[in-house]
DNA sequence: GCCGTTTTCGGCCCGACTGTTTTCAGTCG
């Protein structure tokens, strides 16, 4: 049983806890686990097989977690779980995906209408039963049934942290155009997009201005609005045309800082700050740091971070993940010593580009040109090896004339360099698509999983790790080989993987790509720890998509690494 | 259910908006 599925127990455990009107922090104990589970970089099983008393050490998992993770680890199954799911009829808990139903909802409506599920819901407010509930009213019952119609008929997908930055940029543009933008005294997306996640599930924006009731009315008249969620003074939330949800908080310039940490979030990580303010005596909200009716911070995040002992923590780094553990260690004064996170400028060149030669539309002069004019020392031309499915893979005689016009791009571009590379398929028994004749001769030899993704795990790691073997390797590309919202990771030991390459002198790539955006930042963290060494490729296949490096660079902060940590950030 | 540089017991983040309410519960950020 692999982790995701184990949160998702521990996820219904809670939903099913809390709809019994259980002790919250019971329930949450549970959501807490469910969330740290899904964003462990090694498997539960793995842990605990190396470390019988290795889950306890995770934090939030105490004995009795452990123990159900154990029995889930062992049978494939937890009774308590299945005696709890057995309560309620199939379906019953997707009803807490409709916005505006909660816990105490559904439970209202099970118990008095008999309502199992999203279709009977639907029903029972289609025959106007629901606004005879207690608590409940037309605007309620009709409200639920739009938010039904809604679920029905919209995708659930997050969004591609791409898409999202795109749509922010589009309302702040408009927010900030005509008589509005001169109340805006700062404006910043904040939220999931702004710590750099790979899919986002809303859009979140922090604006201050001293007359938020203007911002507001302006807002909610943007013509990509589809519906208005709420509208206060200080918040308001609405759906877009495209379907994405957009909050928006106005406030004073003097909280702005405290309300950038607030808005910023994680939400886990936002109760723990919160959590150390109180342990010293204050409190921290989005209004700033308070000490009794004392405000002591707030105009900005690192006044609110050092007002509560910590060292200010960029953004990419917020998910409680060890940022707080660390920040605590540390201290205010050792705010030098926390990591000096990578950033786009760091970049001296991409490893992974191609060419008309295989599969792209520009020719080497082209790309490398603009490589060049944008400040770049270097690209690897790691065109296609030939391989079935590849259009124009390139085979040992085009790869040897390929070589011919770098050597002569070379002399004309330098100091500017056009390294010989290629992205070699891993074939389905781990051999590879080129022989070691060419690979020697190769600056850079990238080696790839296109085909066989449903191999099982072993034998899929076992494939891997025996090309990672082969000497003349130099990065794994798109390790995890999943496309965000199209195709899942194929199945591997990614532990196993990463200690292959370190052992094996082989860079892991941080695919920039903005649908893969692969190695993914929880092993990246893990591999740094370890001790891997990373590539930050764009994967280009147009000279444009070096734009997506910044993409790859997101990935690396949230991974924690440093420039020191990438092999592209170094000139050769 | 978890956890410990105040604690092994008694805490567990803090606030906005809505609808239905005559003072606030529920949901969400
Ligand atoms: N203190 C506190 N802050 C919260 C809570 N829920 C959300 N926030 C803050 C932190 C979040 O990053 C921010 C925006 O909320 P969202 O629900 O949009 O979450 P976020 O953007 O992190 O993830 P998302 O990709 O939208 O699912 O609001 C909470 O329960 N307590
Ligand atoms: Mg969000
Ligand atoms: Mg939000
Ligand atoms: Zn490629």
């Amino acid at each position: 049983m692999d982790n995701q599925s184990i949160a998702k127990i521990f996820e219904e455990i809670g939903n099913i806890l809390e709809i019994q009107n259980q002790n919250p922090f019971r329930f949450k104990a549970y959501y807490r686990a469910a969330q740290t589970i899904e964003n462990l970089s090694q498997e539960l099983s793995e842990i605990y097989k190396a470390d019988k008393d290795g889950l306890t050490k995770i934090p939030g998992i105490g004995r009795a977690l452990a123990d159900t993770i154990i029995e889930i680890i062992t049978t494939g199954k937890s009774k308590g779980h299945e005696a709890l799911v057995k309560t309620l009829p199939d379906g019953f808990l997707n009803m807490l995906d409709i916005r505006g139903v909660g816990p105490k909802k559904v439970k209202l409506f099970y118990t008095e209408l008999a309502v199992k599920n999203i279709a009977e819901l639907k029903k029972a407010a289609e025959k106007r039963l629901l606004q005879t509930l207690p608590g409940m009213g037309e605007k309620s019952e009709s409200e639920i049934l739009a938010a039904i119609n809604e679920y029905l008929s919209t995708s659930h997908d997050r969004r591609l942290l791409f898409d999202a930055m795109q749509q922010a940029d589009e309302f702040v543009a408009y927010i900030k155009d005509g008589k509005t933008g001169n109340l805006i005294e700062a404006i910043e997306p904040c939220g999931s997009l702004r710590r750099r996640a790979e899919t986002v599930g809303d859009i979140d924006i922090l604006c201050a201005s001293k007359n938020p009731g203007k911002i507001m009315e302006k807002y909610v008249s943007y013509p990509e609005i589809a519906k208005i969620l709420s509208q206060g003074s200080t918040k308001s939330s609405v759906v877009l045309k495209s379907g994405i949800q957009v909050d928006l908080r106005v406030i004073d310039k003097e909280s702005f800082g405290a309300a950038l940490q607030y808005f910023t979030g994680s939400k886990e990580h936002n109760v723990r700050t919160r959590d150390i303010a109180k342990r010293k005596g204050l409190k921290l909200s989005e209004y700033g740091v308070f000490d009794g009716d004392k405000m002591i911070a707030g105009k900005t995040e690192k006044e609110v971070y050092n007002a509560i002992g910590l060292p200010f923590i960029p953004p990419e780094m917020r998910e409680n993940r060890g940022e707080i553990e660390l920040a605590e260690k540390l201290g205010v004064k050792g705010e030098k010593n926390m990591p000096k996170l990578i950033e786009l400028k760091d970049l001296r060149g991409d490893l992974h580009v191609h060419s008309d030669w295989s599969d792209a539309s520009q020719d080497i002069e082209t790309v490398a040109m603009a490589y060049k004019k944008a400040g770049f020392e270097y690209i690897a031309m790691t065109d296609h090896s030939a391989f079935i499915g590849i259009t124009h893979g390139m085979d040992e005689n085009r790869i040897q004339q390929q070589w011919k016009e770098i050597d002569k791009l070379n002399k004309k571009l330098a100091p500017f360099k056009i390294l010989k590379g290629s992205e070699v398929d891993i074939h389905k028994d781990g051999t590879l698509a080129l022989p070691d004749e060419i690979l020697k001769k190769l600056d850079i030899v990238i080696v790839a999983v296109h085909s066989a993704f449903m191999l099982p795990e072993a034998e899929q790691t076992a494939r891997i790790i025996k090309a990672l073997k082969n000497p003349y390797v130099t990065i794994f590309a798109h390790p995890s080989g999943r496309l965000i919202n199209k195709r899942p990771a194929y199945k591997v030991d990614m532990d196993a993987i990463i200690k292959t390459a370190i052992e094996n002198d082989v860079a892991l790539e941080i695919n920039s790509s903005p649908s893969r955006m692969d190695l993914q930042d929880i092993y990246v963290k893990r591999a740094k720890e370890l001790g891997a060494k990373f590539a930050i490729n764009s994967d280009s296949h147009h000279s444009s998509h070096m734009e997506y490096l910044k993409f790859g660079v997101f990935v690396a902060r949230r991974g924690w690494l440093e420039a020191k940590n990438v092999i592209n950030a170094k000139s050769l």
